[in-house]
DNA sequence: GAGTCAACGATATTCCAAATTTTTTCAACT
DNA sequence: AGTTGAAAAAATTTGGAATATCGTTGACTC
């Protein structure tokens, strides 16, 4: 089972708790869209769901919270966290002003290891297909992983932990966009054409080209939502 | 009482729960330096220390860790975050481009309005002491708060909730640091003078002028404690 | 004497039920 | 008909007890 071991989510050196499984359930239900945006998630509804106390689903619904991709006020429990074309777009121009931060300190901190980790990233996500079935597109948890890994590893050489954690929020959030835009756009969009653009402007060296490349990568998903006639409200966030 | 009602905390719409209560105190004694970095927090210490039962203290340190001001390891509990140079340093860094961004914009979308807020929130921080007491330095809660505002009001036109929300957790954790460079400046820095030069080229709209004055406002942190002979530690997560 | 393993103590985790708060329902009233 | 108010219902929050896990100590074996 492939875990998730980047530095937002807690490091698992030893025994599984109960309130990180239900943590690694509950998000891959959110990211995936199984709890719709702005779902309640009340305690009884979860504890039923994932046969779980609790404390462990509150736990969990704290950490998430921590990840934005919950929302929580006081006495009024826990949500799923909206979505919004305002949202897309704030999410989307801070990630091109963070992103091109990382890439070029990252690009200018490069050595070999680096370089060679992002080939074998690129690598692993080409291997993997896009979509869980064969015709039409369904959530695949393993290519979301793959996929982050490999822009992380871009990044991996900022030489900012802090900056490299924040990225890897940031994409978390993304991911549920990314979502709705896959299902759009699939099979049409050639994101492998685009991720080899990226990786050779990178390991060249060619912080400009790869910069433009790579904003451009993130300014298309928030194109094909758009145009699709936007299957998402303008504005949510605590229904 | 003067609660915290940024983006990053939680918003107090309505009453008030003992984990919030207790989010409050606990983050205040960490930020105040009352519990030292990497010190444990045993649910049992807490639980006697604030006259509470278990589950709001285990709430409370879960919205802790998503700051960063805690961390949790499974089955191994909660620690104050640890400190260290070389977290200084990333802090620091970080804070520099980010901080650059969110005045840059912010100066670019200037407006009346936010011209006034600047003004009211810089006079509100010069109408409170630096330290709590007269003689020495000591930890002023209402200081940190509005010191934090006025920063805050010159990035608020930056036109991201995000990178707005970013800056703030950024300065949460850089207020233990800014306790220990105090306890070692005091009185001698006069930050006042500081502030006021970065308000008035933000408030010209010079945009060069203002990221210049502020970086080094950053800066001059890590190099007070730098040179105090350095009363933390290289390297400290876990202890 | 060094290493292994079992029992123990301490701590973290989990469940559950009582207490508190919010939301809903519904009837009386203007 | 719409509004107000109280009572009922549902949900959240909280405390404490039960359970599981980790680290340590000390005896035992090689």
């Amino acid at each position: 089972m492939a875990t998730k071991t980047t530095s937002v989510a807690p490091s698992r050196t030893g025994g599984t708790t109960i309130a990180t499984s239900v943590y690694d359930r509950l998000r891959r239900d959110i990211i995936g869209g199984a709890l719709a945006p702005g779902h309640k998630l009340g305690s009884n509804m979860l504890r039923e769901r994932y046969k779980v106390g609790i404390s462990p689903v509150r736990e969990a619904l704290n950490r998430l919270v921590a990840e934005k991709l919950v929302c929580f006020q006081d006495q009024k429990g826990f949500h799923v966290a909206g979505i919004g074309l305002d949202d897309l777009e704030d999410l989307v121009r801070t990630r091109c002003w963070i992103e091109e931060i990382a890439l070029r300190q990252s690009i200018a901190n490069s050595d070999d290891k680096w370089e060679d980790d992002i080939v074998v990233a690129f690598h692993h996500l080409s291997r993997e297909p896009r979509s869980a079935t064969r015709e039409g597109y369904a959530f695949n948890a393993e290519w979301e992983e793959r996929h982050r890994a490999f822009h992380m590893a871009i990044f991996a050489n900022c030489g900012s932990p802090r900056l490299l954690a924040y990225c890897d929020l940031l994409a978390d959030q993304a991911s549920r966009y990314r979502q709705l835009a896959a299902a759009i756009s699939y099979p049409d969009r050639h994101e492998s054409t685009e991720h080899k653009a990226i990786m050779d402007a990178a390991i060249n060296r060619d912080a400009d080209g790869a910069v433009k490349l790579h904003l451009a990568h993130l300014r298309d998903t928030i194109a094909i939502v758009k145009q699709s006639g936007m299957p998402i409200p303008a504005h949510q966030v605590a229904p």
